[in-house]
DNA sequence: TAGATTGTTAATCGATTAACAATC
DNA sequence: TAGATTGTTAATCGATTAACAATC
């Protein structure tokens, strides 16, 4: 009762972009239907799981059918607020902030960068893709003129805080922070780190678990 | 008893990061001791979970006064296998591949990018950064003359299943995937995806619950 | 009809959190 | 000593999984 609104696990928010990647697969191949055992055997998952998961957009599918692959589609995109794109501002635009600028795929997100911003005046003026470089004084204005709610942050660690607190104090509501730094904001502000360190952390960890699983069993495999 | 040999819980390992990262902060100001309390509250987490996640790692503390920063510092560095640095191979230098190759953090996490491999002829001999780029028929022999066990797959999405198949038909075992797909693999195989879509999808979901909340709430103001 | 699939309710599993004794 | 912190054991919480009736 209490404000339970929309409240959707985490882990099921995480796996509905494959969902959502497989369903408009299978959407362009003419698909009209589509079972959660089909989903789940695809990603290797249950099929329990896809439904639950399923469930929480509110869809309902027919026994024995499965989902309607157009409206799976439009309930996760509705779910995830991926229907109306929302302007983002990036700041920092150095390899990584490039290669996000320049990354085609956001579209399907409902995300689009309208502006950059980089401390290097050289930059100022020029643009990477179809993004504008601006000077950082202006960010602002900017942001305050086109009601920019989410920012983008790839600049070096060392700054990404400072960075952050400006853009929350000129009114963005959320932040996608690539730098590697655990920022602190305010709690009403929304803040995703995407971050190699931790990316990278689950897979060296099961690397080495295997490498020492493999020793330990070849080890005891004597007896 | 049956091979519960290092099994550290995956939040876990997704925390060891940020640690390491304030740790070594602390490390470089000179401070010898640090308290589960103190990373607590630079991180936002509760004392009980940092606990937690440290005796994971297998360190002791000492009541009163702490951890010692070095000790934990090694034994993060240790438990997620960063300490022996891991040879591995990037495949595909679009703007993705690009950054990766140039990003000098992966020193950090005992990782090093020793080799590309691109489809466009026109980047065979060149480098990005350090990073040679090769012709990827020479894949083959790359990774079984120099054993690399893990590839960094950034290529168009309809590429990387292709991609993901050959390199662990050459005897990769672990891929740290950045293309946009749900890769099918053997078991033994590690597959780490890092994936904006996911990580945007949380950031997104939870934009999306703030609006409704508010938009309800100040609905609800009329009472 | 028989078989496959959905959706719900209950059981299980695992991570987080709480409580508290031990200790410097 | 008193207070802070650790480490352990138990309680709670939430997600996954199982079981099964409903249904096309």
């Amino acid at each position: 009762m209490s404000s339970d609104y929309n409240e959707i696990p985490i882990p099921t928010i995480k796996r509905l972009p494959s969902y959502l990647r497989l369903l408009k697969g299978y959407r362009d191949e003419g698909m009209e239907m589509v079972s959660a055992t089909l989903l789940a055997d695809e990603l290797g998952l249950k099929p329990i799981q896809v439904r639950k998961d399923i469930s929480c957009t509110g869809i309902e599918g027919k026994p024995k059918v499965g989902f309607s692959v157009i409206g799976l589609i439009d309930a996760i995109v509705e779910t995830l607020g991926w229907n109306n794109a929302t302007d983002a501002i990036l700041v920092g635009v150095g390899h990584l902030g490039t290669a996000l600028a320049r990354y085609e795929g956001f579209g399907n997100y409902g995300l689009k960068i309208v502006a950059a911003f980089d401390s290097d005046e050289r930059k100022w003026g020029t643009a990477v893709g179809n993004v504008p470089i601006y000077n950082p004084d202006e960010m602002g204005s900017y942001i305050q003129e086109n009601h920019v709610n989410i920012a983008v942050i790839a600049v070096p660690a060392d700054h990404a805080q400072a960075v952050a607190d400006r853009v929350v104090g000129y009114g963005v509501r959320a932040i996608w922070n690539f730098a590697p730094k655990d920022l602190k904001l305010p709690e009403d502000v929304v803040v995703q780190r995407t971050d190699l360190a931790t990316s990278f952390a689950v897979l060296s960890a099961q690397v080495k678990l295997r490498l020492e699983q493999k020793k330990h069993r070849s080890g005891s495999t004597t007896w």
